[in-house]
RNA sequence: GGGCCCAUAGCUCAAUCGGUCAGAGCCCCCGGCUCAUAACCGGGCUGUUCCUGGUUCGAACCCAGGUGGGCCUACCA
């Protein structure tokens, strides 16, 4: 039996959980579930929040209120939000707790024990008024270098010159105006270099984290000797005392991790287990799921401070990449900084979940959220391929139940259970987009073979009652083998198939096993197609209050002069097509949108909607363009109108038979399925110029 | 400036050890079907596997150089 423990980093205590976050939770939730449907194995997830450190001090002063006041709430919403998205811990603590206390002092008592604790003096701008020692980013003031105002205590940002934030010109404190004084404040160090020889090895053992990441301490800080740590703030500082060292505080990154072992012995006390099985004992598997901005702190100090303390040491650390929102950071401005709370507002989290898998391998590589891409990945494969099969198939067992014996179906059955040791690969390996391709591939099959049997045919035929019995109840059990495939990825959606199907989805080993006789339950929809609107309430929701979200026509650029009779504008063409995303004016001057003249237009007999459009920009220039507007206008009525192009449209070949052609335009149109309404210019326009 | 990673169809990505690996899905077009959530099925379209050399009987895969991205980090390697 082996022995998992599983965490993913602590989230801080100063922010709610984001859809960046989620990639992470969701990632770890996912591999633990996995773990769990294999039978030799036992596992245990644990995290917390990561109460300490400036930040969440400032924010209680702001506020006035206490600091334990500001986490125990910011931990119950945590919760909340990962409750919503399916990540089941098996505890989650906190870094303040007697328990992480006890474990901060247990292993800074074997640096001081090893001789590895030093103490230095450092020269630090300090803020008299706010009464506290200057972290770089509170202080702001003149670049040394360039001169340029309003720089941070680091760097310049102008002129891209790195100094001390002591060399500001005129700095200030960004916390309370006042001008910094220099004040002499002791700090604690602990030196790892000591440990330069088992990092060495450690690190670059085989399968101990991604390789890019080996390579990268191996590259960037194991060629060198280890620069000492400060481990210590002064006071005031939300946080723990050290204990031998009355006014210093163990500075946040040092008892953040140490919260890993904190919260799984509040957990073994809480379920009787025994916490030396689990940290003290090379029989578990310690596995932490980090993003690569805290690489440093997990693969480097964290193991030195296990080892010194005496604890069981990581056997991987599994390094996630960023987020990023339709190829950008994520922007508060463009409403793509998600809160998790608001996408469960009007998304389903299994859909994310999903998404997520599907774009999760091995690397270290950052992951894209493509909005339109979500939307159509999600419907595409999600609910029209997988559950799908689940709808077209159950209702026809809702009577009769499963067949008694399982029916001969092409070795279907068969193939779907033979990539059940790759699908768990894929799982140990982290390669969930893997296992979402192989289950794309069987649902893709299992659709095939309906069609090909037709049941809905053989329902209409007397007598063949049993034969519509038998391909329904192979359809549903390739359905069955499917949802098991994917159960850690989509939980909801196994638990709405086990109560359809009255079997468990907790197995793996279960896609060996068709079910027969068994009855199945009425069908009810078991996961709603994703509406593009819905993202874009999404979106338009996290922007911020004072951007409008729809920086909107003016009452008078909408009431057109010729209006004659007043017209009824009510809002149904912008609820059943919402507004796209923003685009800034430089998208918008990409798309180059001319007038044209219709020279003439034909009917495409191979085609069903589209025109054949020769299109004049004036002079020599001709275009011919595919319009999908045959079934509302006659060519005849066409000819010699002024229409509006676009003009730099990528060139779109379309077989129409066995021709070939190509359309080198567009025409624009207005209006939803089953309309549309060809745009002009005023009289005027000539063809060929552009639309600004 | 240094280091690391990446580059395959319009898009997202596959391709065990160098040997039918040039593929899938989406998009688009055509046809079929109607059990199913405008879902499903069949067919079609799209490629100098970034470029240039090299190694090899054979390269998307290995090597060198270049170009273009991304990330990390900085006068320290």
């Amino acid at each position: 039996m082996r022995r998992l423990l599983v965490t993913s980093a602590l989230p801080y205590a100063n922010g709610h959980i984001h859809i960046g976050h989620l990639v992470e939770y969701i990632e770890t939730d996912i591999w633990v579930r996995a773990q769990r449907m294999i039978d030799d194995r036992r596992v245990v997830y644990i995290c917390a929040d990561d109460t300490h450190g400036t930040a969440v001090m400032l924010r209680a002063r702001k506020e006035g209120r206490s600091e334990v006041e500001i986490i125990n709430e910011m931990s119950e919403a945590h919760q909340k939000d990962f409750a919503d998205f399916r990540v089941v811990f098996d505890h989650y603590g906190s870094t303040h707790s007697e328990e992480n206390k006890g474990y901060a002092r247990e292993i800074w008592r074997a640096f001081r024990q090893r001789g590895l604790v030093r103490s230095v003096e450092v020269e630090q701008l300090y803020d008299p008024v706010a009464k506290l020692f200057l972290a770089d980013r509170f202080v702001k003031g003149t670049c040394p270098n360039c001169k340029s105002p309003d720089q941070y205590g680091d760097n310049c940002d102008k002129c891209g010159s790195t100094y001390d934030a002591t060399e500001l010109i005129d700095p200030k404190s960004t916390l309370s105006d006042a001008k910094p004084e220099l004040r002499k404040a002791e700090h604690l160090l602990v030196d790892i270099e000591p440990e330069h020889a088992f990092l060495d090895v450690w690190t670059q053992a085989e399968g101990r984290m991604p390789r890019e990441t080996a390579n990268y301490l191996k590259g960037f800080f194991l060629n060198n000797p280890l620069r000492a740590w400060d481990v210590s703030r002064p006071a005031p500082y939300f946080g723990f005392e050290i204990p031998d060292a009355a006014g210093h505080h163990f500075y946040v990154w040092f008892d953040a991790p140490i919260g890993y072992i904190a919260s799984t012995k509040q957990w073994a006390d809480k379920v009787g287990e025994k916490f030396e099985d689990w940290w003290r004992s090379p029989e578990t598997e310690i596995v932490h799921v980090i993003g690569k901005d805290i690489v440093k702190f997990h693969t480097l100090f964290w193991p030195v401070m296990l080892k010194l303390g005496g604890f069981t040491l990581p056997r991987r650390v599994q390094v996630h990449g960023f987020l990023t929102v339709d190829g950008e950071k994520m922007s508060k401005s463009k409403g793509t900084f998600v809160m998790a709370s608001t996408y469960a507002k009007h998304l389903d989290p299994e859909c994310l979940r999903y998404y997520y898998a599907s774009k999760l391998g091995p690397s270290v590589s950052d992951l894209d959220l493509n909005l339109e891409e979500f939307v159509n990945r999600v419907n595409a494969e999600l609910v029209n391929k997988v559950v799908n099969l689940a709808s077209r198939s159950s209702r026809f067992l809702a009577k009769t139940g499963f067949a008694a014996t399982y029916p001969d179906d092409e070795g279907l059955f068969a193939a779907g259970a033979a990539v059940h040791d790759d699908i768990l690969d894929a799982y140990e390996n982290w390669d969930f987009a893997k296992v979402t391709r192989i289950a794309m591939e069987l649902a893709d099959r299992a659709n095939a073979y309906i069609d090909r049997a037709q049941p809905w045919a053989l329902a209409k035929q007397a007598g063949k009652e049993s034969d519509v019995q038998a391909v329904s109840s192979i359809a549903l059990n390739l359905y069955r083998q499917i949802v098991t495939y994917l159960a850690p990825i989509v939980p909801r959606l196994a638990e709405g198939s086990a109560a359809l199907l009255g079997c468990s989805f907790d197995r793996f080993d279960a896609v060996k096993t068709p079910l027969t006789s068994s009855p199945v339950g009425a069908y009810q929809h078991l996961m709603k197609r994703i509406e593009p609107a819905q993202v874009t309430a999404m979106v338009e929701e996290s922007k911020p209050a004072e951007v409008p979200a729809t920086a909107a026509l003016t009452p008078e650029a909408a009431a057109v002069p010729t209006a004659q009779t007043a017209p009824v504008d009510d809002g149904s063409a912008m609820e059943k097509e919402p507004l796209a995303a923003i685009c800034t004016i430089d998208d918008f001057t990409k798309v180059d949108l001319r007038v044209a003249r219709i020279v003439t237009a034909e009917i495409v007999p191979e085609s069903k909607k589209l025109l054949r459009l020769s299109v004049s920009l004036g002079g020599e220039h001709r275009r011919t363009v595919f319009a999908g507007i045959k079934a509302y206008y006659k060519p005849e009525d066409l000819v010699g109108r002024l229409v509006i192009i676009c003009a730099n449209l990528a060139p779109r070949q379309m077989k129409l038979g066995k021709t070939e052609v190509t359309s080198e335009g567009m025409v624009l149109a207005a209006g939803a399925a089953g309309e549309a309404f060809v745009l002009s210019p005023d009289s005027g326009a000539k063809p060929g110029q552009r639309v600004h």
